[in-house]
DNA sequence: CTGAAAGCGCTTACAG
DNA sequence: CTGAAAGCGCTTACAG
C-alpha cells in the first residue's frame, strides 16, 4: 500500500507549504495571522489523508517525546515476587498514563542482541525524557554520567549514593518501623525479638533502625536476630527459623518483629515455624511490610502503588521544569496495620 | 553540562569524517578497506566520550530501532487480575530481552495528555519496529491501517476479525477444552453443567466449542449455563452460583466444567459454593484455566508466559523478515493439570 | 580507503 | 499572512 502520508503531502492537497502544516497541526499558531479558511483547508486535508505525525520525526526535531524510561536491574516482572514489584509498577503506568507519558522498559541487554553491561543499557536510557530506576544496586559511574549530563531520573527506594546527589522516592521505614515497636511496648512487651535477613539494602537497615531506636528509648534491649533468608534454601531456613522459635518460647519471649523482604521467605518462614502456637494469645507477631494475602499480619503496609505514582510525579516535573536546583528527595509514610496478631504480653 | 556527544564528535576526535564513524560503529564495514588503526582510533574516541547512539535518529535513518511496543487497552497492570496478566508480561520481557529489544508500553492516552482516542494511541505504537497488542477489542479501523502500511504487529490471544489478516498467538482452547470433558466422561460422568460467563471473546467461545463438540461426540448433552460472572456484583454472584450448585445436586449431577475469565470470579464463585461438597467424592470439578494458588484444580493451565513470549518471538521474525506473505498466526496448546478434583462418578 | 551529499519527517527561527 | 532554509543525528547510495 502507499506509504503513509506525511505533512509535505498534506501541503501538496491544501496548496500551502509544509511550514504551515506544521505550525496548522501544531496547533502553534499564537503569533501569526492566519486565514481561518487556509487552516480549516488544511485541517479536512490531513483528515482526508489519515495523516498521523511521525513520532520518530517529531521527537528528533523537538527533544520531548513523552516517554519515560523504567530501568530494572533484573527483569521488571521476576517470577518469585510477583506481589512485591507488581504494584509499584501498576502504580508507574497509573500516573504515567494520567500524565500523557509512555513508559519504556529497558530489558538492560542493550536492544542490541549482545549482553550488554550495565553501563551501556543505561546510557541507552537517555532514548526517553527522563527514567525511572529501580534494584538495590546503584551502577555509580553510568549513573553518574546520567546525572552530569542533566538527565532527568528518580530512583525508586532511598539511595544515598553519589553524595546524596541521588533523587529518589523511597519509604520511611524507620519511622514505620519504630511505631510498631512502640505499639508492642504499649501492649506490655518487654521480651522481643527482632528477626530480620542478611542484607545490607537500605530498606533492611532503615527497618532496623527503626526498631532498635525505638527499643532503646523504651528501655528495652531488642534482641536482633539475623537468618540469612535470602540465601538459605527453603528448607534449611524453615528449620533455622522453627528452632529459633522453640528457643524463643523458652526464654519467655512474648512477641516476634520480622522483616519483610522481596521474596517473603522469612516471614513466610516465621508463619510456618508458629503454626501450633496461639497467636497472639501466646506469641505476639509484628511484619515490618505485610506479605501478599495476610491481611491479619498486624505491622505495616508499603505503600507499593503510591511508591510508583509518586516516582512519575517527580521524574516528569524534573523533565518539564528542568530545574538544576536540589535533588528532590521524598519519603513516603508506610499505612499502619492493625491486624490481629499483636495482643496484650501475657503477665 | 556539555550536550551528549554524537558521531560528528567522534569524527572531529579521531579525525575522519562522520560517515565514517557511522560505518564503523554500525559494523557495517563488509565491503570497505578500512585501516584497523582508524578503526581503533574512532572506537577509542567513542569510548572516550562516551558516545551512546540516538536511537530516534537511528530509528528515522533506517527505520530500525530495537524497540517492540506492547499495547493494552487498558491498563498493563491491571490491579483485578494481577495473576492473569502478569505471567503474560513476563513472558513478553523475558523474550524481547533475550531478543534484545527493549519494550515500549502504550499507556492508550497518546502521550499528550489530553485523552486520545485508540485511533490516535494506536497510530503512535509506529515509533516502535513493531507492536503486540492485547485486549478484548480489536479496533479495527486503526488496526487495519497499520496493518495496511506493512507494521508489523501482533495480537496476543486469538483474533478473527479483519478477515482473518491479523497475525496472533492464541490459545487452543477448543481442543483443550474437549480434553477435559473426554476425562470426565472417561470417569464415568453423564450429567455434567458446564458454567460460563456471558462474555462474547474467543476464549469464551473456544472453551465452549470444545465442551460441546466433545460432549456431543461422547453421545452426551452437556446443559450449558451462563452466568453474567463479569458485570454482577460479588455477593450476587456468589448467591447466583450457590443455588445453581444446589439445584444440580437435587438434578443428580455429577460433575461441573467451569470456565475461568480473567478476573476468576467464577471459578471462585463455585469453589465457595462447594465448600460444603465433598470433592470429587460427591461431584467432581474442572477448570477451563486454572486459576493461581489452586494446584488441586483439575483441568487446564492456559500457557500464559509461552503466550507472551511466543509474541515476541512471532513479531521480531515478521520485523526481520518483513515478509508479506500470509499473517503468522499460532495457537498454543494448554497444560494439562491432573488436579485432584476430579474422580469416578459415584454409581 | 574515505568523504560530501542527500534524505528520513518533523520543528523552529528567520525573512519577507 | 506564508514560505525557504537550517537543523535534529543518524544511514545510505554515490563518488572519488
Amino acid at each position: 500500500m502507499a506509504r503513509a502520508p506525511r505533512q509535505a503531502d498534506i501541503a501538496a492537497a491544501a496548496g500551502v507549504s509544509q511550514t504551515t502544516v506544521s505550525l496548522i497541526l501544531s496547533g502553534n499558531t499564537d503569533g501569526m495571522r492566519l486565514a481561518e479558511s487556509t487552516r480549516l483547508r488544511v485541517l479536512k486535508a490531513a483528515e482526508t489523508l489519515g495523516y498521523v505525525p511521525d513520532p520518530v520525526a517529531t521527537r528528533l526535531a523537538s527533544s520531548r517525546n513523552h516517554m519515560i524510561g523504567v530501568y530494572t536491574f533484573a527483569s521488571a516482572f521476576p517470577t518469585a515476587v510477583d506481589g512485591f514489584y507488581y504494584p509499584i509498577l501498576a502504580g508507574i503506568e497509573e500516573e504515567a498514563a494520567a500524565l500523557g507519558q509512555d513508559l519504556i522498559l529497558f530489558t538492560g541487554t542493550g536492544g542490541l542482541g549482545a549482553r550488554a553491561d550495565d553501563k551501556t543499557a543505561i546510557r541507552r536510557t537517555r532514548i526517553a525524557d527522563g527514567c525511572l530506576f529501580f534494584g538495590r544496586h546503584v551502577p555509580e559511574e553510568p549513573i553518574d554520567w546520567l546525572l552530569g549530563g542533566g538527565f532527568p531520573l528518580v530512583y525508586i527506594g532511598r539511595r544515598d549514593e553519589l553524595a546524596g546527589r541521588i533523587p529518589y522516592v523511597g519509604v520511611d521505614y524507620v519511622a514505620a518501623s519504630a511505631a510498631v515497636v512502640n505499639r508492642l511496648v504499649e501492649a506490655g512487651h518487654r521480651e522481643i525479638r527482632y528477626l530480620r535477613s542478611l542484607d545490607d539494602a537500605l530498606s533492611s537497615t532503615d527497618r532496623e533502625r527503626g526498631v532498635l531506636t525505638a527499643a532503646a528509648s523504651a528501655g528495652l534491649p531488642v534482641r536482633r536476630i539475623v537468618v540469612r533468608a535470602a540465601d538459605a534454601e527453603v528448607g534449611a531456613l524453615g528449620s533455622e527459623v522453627r528452632e529459633l522459635v522453640e528457643r524463643w518460647r523458652g526464654e519467655g519471649v512474648t512477641a516476634v518483629v520480622v522483616e519483610e523482604t522481596d521474596t517473603g521467605s522469612l516471614s513466610a518462614a516465621l508463619l510456618d515455624a508458629v503454626h501450633d502456637i496461639r497467636v497472639p494469645a501466646e506469641l505476639s507477631l509484628a511484619v515490618l511490610g505485610q506479605p501478599a494475602g495476610h491481611p491479619e499480619l498486624s505491622g505495616f503496609e508499603v505503600p507499593r502503588r503510591e511508591l510508583g505514582r509518586q516516582a512519575v510525579r517527580l521524574l516528569v516535573d524534573q523533565i518539564t521544569s528542568s530545574s538544576t536546583g536540589d535533588p528532590e528527595q521524598m519519603l513516603l509514610d508506610c499505612i499502619p496495620i492493625t491486624g490481629s496478631t499483636i495482643g496484650q504480653a501475657p503477665c
